[in-house]
DNA sequence: TCTCATATTTGGATCAATCCAAAACGAGGC
DNA sequence: GCCTCGTTTTGGATTGATCCAAATATGAGA
């Protein structure tokens, strides 16, 4: 139907139907079997037989089908990678440093957004078992069944788990030490003199939170401030960000530094504190998580306990190629260590004059 | 070698190899075709045995083999993208736009990150073609050679170029009205009282840049503003943006407003201002293009030509499935009205007092 | 020159689906 | 009871590579 008589515009010689293994073992006078050797590189052909097998290929214009080796081989050189929000851009970097080894290693990914919703990310995880995808980068939906790993085990697919992890070790992983994070964020604040610290952000819900909620509670102990005050739960949006420090503030007494989730909260939050007329750093210090690009450029610059997605991306990705050539071996976790990047959002901006932030009493999210 | 004797840990039944269409027949009682037109949601097949193959695919615990349908089939429901910088979040944006359409329609894409390179940008799209996918999504690299239409035409290969695009029409194209978005911006200036107004960044290299500065350049003469000042040519990095408005501020007379190839750009500007002890809206209005969601939380809040990304996503995707569907079809360009989204990065604000801009004047990119 | 080990090459079977032309089925109409 | 026509179903050919065991070529040493 959609079939027109002929290819359109090659005047080539795609004309036929298009050049196999075959065609190039007739040109070259060897074997389909010798040509497949050469395309794979094995060293068992000889040199003058692959130099003369390449000369074919390149003269008939062959395009090797990866479909069809797939069919046969164990491998499809074939990667699954699931973000929840490619959006953020912390995900972006973390896509980049993926990107950057799978193409070192030939090999190409298949990318989903799951949006955070479980039933889509089951539907595409499902869909790259039918691409019988080499394995998975996955960075688990918020509600994830801890079943899916056991799923997964089934199914014979390597997965590494990138940032959260469900489920309980030994499984492969690739994220960064939130605890220690915190622990970094909460000493810094404390040796500025702060004690009314707040960590805000988090439901809870996934591993990432947890590790930072109890990160959090431990340096706290450790500084003898356990029960100053606590952890703020909510989602981990810009606006919450901008909403929860309005809150935050409104309380008596108040609270001198917040600690937010990542930078997107963090950024909110310093808007909301100029909503409301305060000055990040001298009404309320903020440091954020992740140290995006970003965060280099609001005003104040944000102080940012750094974490590094490029990096995470390019170990969970070599990691993969770990397990794929190894299926059997031992499970492993790649945990980078955070380090905080201070800029000035926890300064105290020695105070002359009106706030110049208060300049912007009209600062929103959306204008 | 890498085989164990055993699957692993799965008492379920995938013991065995693998299973096919044929034992589904087998199981259902009725031939391979008909279980492939089931799958395939023919509607050849009568409710009755619908209803039966179902039942013994999910009894079976069958996976659809993808590669073995693409051996044979015209199609594999899959697609390639290519972006040149991932951890742009306008281009997170965009791809989420284009996951959320190709999510609905079943398809599943590869995904890269050319990193500007041409090179690396042609050997993606080589795999791609070795995969067989059924189309492209392409922003093109910088310094694409326009013989790159002709090669993927030979090819047979639907291709959609999305905000920039290489080669003469016709093609198929999404993007957005980047002479208007500039000509929106300088409107919107000169009605302010400016008349230094500078366009900031591209290097003329591809189509996306070239109709920036053909705007700004109409819309200068529009307003009789012709050849006030100019363009700066150059990246389109943040730092482009930081280190170009220092330069430009050292000029005599100084531009009183700048109009930035892209948000990124835009916010380093604004800091490159602080960091020259200038207030971004009183010293020098700023305005930048994309509307990504960091323009909204910057200090002063970023006016910026809306560009949404995401929807271009959509309409790129969109479009590709048209291609598709119907590859003889003519070329359609899709070209999305931008909207001038004013924040404040524009006012002059009321001067009263030191600018608390200037308690910032170790504004760096880097700290 | 013959043997044996090593280095290359090969053909047939196989992977798991789709395509297509033809066969089987079932219900009306004569 | 036979014929026709539309609906379902089917078997065989096909897609284009890899796997593997066996065949052949090559070279060194006896």
């Amino acid at each position: 139907m959609a079939e027109s008589s002929e290819p359109p515009s090659s005047p080539r010689e795609s004309a036929r139907q298009s050049v196999t293994l075959q065609d190039i073992a007739a040109h070259a006078g060897v074997s389909r079997s010798t040509v497949s050797l050469v395309l794979r590189e094995s060293p068992l052909v000889a040199d003058s037989t692959r130099t003369r097998v390449q000369a074919s290929i390149k003269a008939l214009g062959y395009v090797y089908n990866r479909g069809a080796a797939a069919l046969r081989a164990s491998h499809t050189f074939t990667l699954g990678v699931v973000v929840y929000d490619i959006a953020n851009p912390f995900f972006g970097a973390m896509v980049a440093g993926i990107d950057s080894v799978l193409h070192r290693e030939n090999y190409v990914s298949f990318l989903a957004n799951s949006e955070d919703s479980p039933g889509r990310q089951q539907r595409f995880l499902e869909r790259m078992r039918e691409q019988r995808v080499d394995g998975l980068l996955l960075c688990p939906a918020e509600g994830t069944d801890p079943a899916l790993l056991t799923q997964l085990m089934d199914w014979n697919m390597p997965c590494v788990q990138v940032l959260r992890h469900i489920g309980t070790p030994p499984f492969d992983y690739a994220g960064t030490d939130f605890e220690l994070g915190v622990r970094q964020a909460v000493d810094h604040l404390v040796a500025l003199g702060h004690r009314r610290i707040v960590f805000l952000g988090g439901e809870a819900e996934h591993s990432a939170t947890r590790a930072r909620h109890q990160g959090y509670h431990d340096a706290m102990h450790a500084q003898g401030l356990g029960e100053v005050l606590g952890i703020v739960r909510g989602p981990v949006t810009r606006r919450a960000g901008f909403e929860g420090i309005q809150t935050l503030m409104q309380e008596t007494p108040r609270p001198t530094a917040v600690i937010c989730h990542n930078d997107l909260m963090a950024l909110g939050a310093m808007l909301g504190l100029q909503r409301l007329g305060l000055i990040p750093g001298e009404d309320c210090a903020i440091i954020g998580t992740d140290d995006i690009e970003e965060a280099a450029l609001s005003l104040p610059p944000l102080t940012s306990v750094a974490t590094h997605p490029f990096s995470i991306g390019e170990e969970a990705a070599r990691l993969a190629m770990r397990r794929i050539a190894n299926p059997g071996g031992a499970r492993e976790q790649v945990i980078l260590t955070p380090r905080l990047q201070v800029r000035h959002s926890c300064d105290p901006i020695p105070a002359h004059g009106e706030a110049l932030y208060r300049r912007y009493p009209h600062a929103t999210l959306d204008a």
